[in-house]
DNA sequence: TATGAATGAGGATTCATTCAT
DNA sequence: CATGAATGAATCCTCATTCAT
């Protein structure tokens, strides 16, 4: 209601953020972030109160839109593997479709200058992954992995998954097939 | 003649960054670490050209560290999974008992201040584990995944089940099983 | 909107940097420049992009300054003789009544941080006296020296007239006289 | 009688400050010239206490080389025209065939860090063109300048003269020529 | 006496943040 | 609310000089 045009700018920011801070690291002058999102120096703070916050709400808003992406068409009624598979595949198209975005969320994943709370939160946004492996070990295919562990497993696989389809384009897909297998072996029962 | 540039003050240094970038980041200040490692803020620039030198040659000492704890008391004559078993292991331990050194190592690994070119040289530091998956692959014991994919499956894993253990250190044994045995049901053929 | 870039402060740094490097040479520090100009440390950075771009411009708006004085009440009318002695007497009067700026010309211009552009963008400003020189040479009352020479050793001579009258105040005005005397015979046909 | 070796460093160390002087202003660090002059850092300073003393020897030192220069083969016995023009020869030889000599002659006769004191110095250096212009004007042939005048105007004269032998090295006679009839005529009784 | 490591003050420049316009 | 000039602490690095070897 307040704010009519902030919408715009705010997102406008955040994008910047996430170009420059690709490109720069977590270093990445306000001015310079400013300057891409098409505002004042000065502007940027009326945003966000201070470059910490912005850190921090970026990182939050990474982690959501990965969630939405990944919530988005989810299938309630398959199996399991079928969901982790569709988690997975999601997961790893949108990193693969976002680069800078997922060099951002690790670099600030790593910054000192994100808070113990905001990393936890962005953990939560993945509440759903690590329901479903609890749900799973209650069904007993897995193979005993505290559901957690198994859940951050999940997302490194995931990620080294990417580096690798990033890396080699022309194999995306056959590595996007290899990780999802590796991570089914690693965690279901035999 | 004249004072010889001390091994000691060397390595003090290259602590001291340790220390303080696992705590505030790459952008740890020069004149801090000088301090810490119990030289004039000058002196850094005697043994490290720039600030970039430093972290990079920080990087590869941390990797070649790292690289020689694996490679030390390697068993060449065992089987594959139990040389595979045994660099988990001692990979794993080192990252417990070296927290701020693997923080550090993620932290550079991310830094556009370190070079492609130590990058790849940290990677060579881990040709040996890549030369076991390569000869796994021609044993048939490797699912079909491509070697230097298989590699960075351990290593992620490897990161990911240290982080468990820090944050649950009674349960650092199971996690460190649990882990290894994700990774070798992830590559491993049925 | 904002605050506009204040002409007063453009013109108080560059005063501010006449008087120290007249007194202190090129090095003389731009955080005491600003402090001289009133302005905070950062402030002069936000003038001039760097301390080379504060020194170049310097020199030219000295040169152009100069320039100025001397084309200022220009007679046209006048014969060749009366002309270059109208300069002569506002450059030297010029020269004696801002002698730290005359000193800060000297030294920039030997300066290695002063471009070879400014310096050709500096004597461009005296294209004037060099026309007059050509002039001069067509009519024949130029001694066959090339017109660049000629206007060359009306400068030195000028500065040396100059450094006596500095040294001599009582005397100055017989030395401004003895010089363009000394410079008239070296330049005119007999 | 001590110091058997050093005779040949001290001139390396002058040699090594003309060059770096002549390329990077005064503001050379010592520590360059020291290892282009091939010595240690820390032995310049056993020749030369401290940096202004170098630039103040090295002032002085170069002066007298260009007086020796010039009194060298000095013909006593011609007119004041020739003698004059002889030492003008000189001079002039002597400025095209060390460029960097005089470029840091001039550099350092505008340092603060140069004493006023090696200033007066240096200028006695020339007492005996001095001497040849007091005895001109006794003999009535300097048209009423004061005899120091003349001098200095003969010292920029030369000067540039020599600028434009350098810029033009094919027309470096007829520059010669010029400069020293200018000089003559600036000077001479008509 | 020669060496070059050690020192720390000083220098140019950057940057988050504030505030006048 | 937008703007971008103003600020000065903080940063990396340089350098004359000292001193251990």
């Amino acid at each position: 209601m307040a704010r009519p045009k902030s919408e715009d700018k705010h997102k406008a920011i955040l994008a910047a953020a996430v170009e420059l801070i690709a490109e720069q690291g977590v270093s990445a002058p306000t001015a310079r972030i400013a300057k891409l999102a098409g505002v004042a120096e000065g502007s940027l703070f009326t945003y966000f109160p201070s470059k910490d916050e912005l850190l921090n709400q970026l990182y939050l808003s990474l982690k959501s839109e990965l969630r939405e992406a990944m919530m988005n068409r989810y299938p309630r009624k398959e199996s399991t593997k079928n969901r982790l598979h569709h988690a997975w595949q999601v997961y790893v198209e949108w990193g693969v479709a976002h680069p800078q975005k997922r060099k951002v969320m690790a670099l600030l994943g790593m910054s000192e200058r994100v808070s113990k709370e905001s990393k936890a939160a962005g953990m939560e946004a993945f509440a759903d992954i690590n329901a479903l492996m609890h749900e799973k070990g209650s069904d007993g295919a897995m193979r005993g992995h505290p559901p957690a562990f198994a859940a951050a497993i999940m997302g490194t696989l995931a990620e080294t998954t990417m580096d690798f389809m990033a890396r080699e384009p022309k194999q995306a897909q056959r590595y996007s097939e290899h990780g999802f297998d590796a991570f089914w072996n690693a965690i279901a029962k035999k």
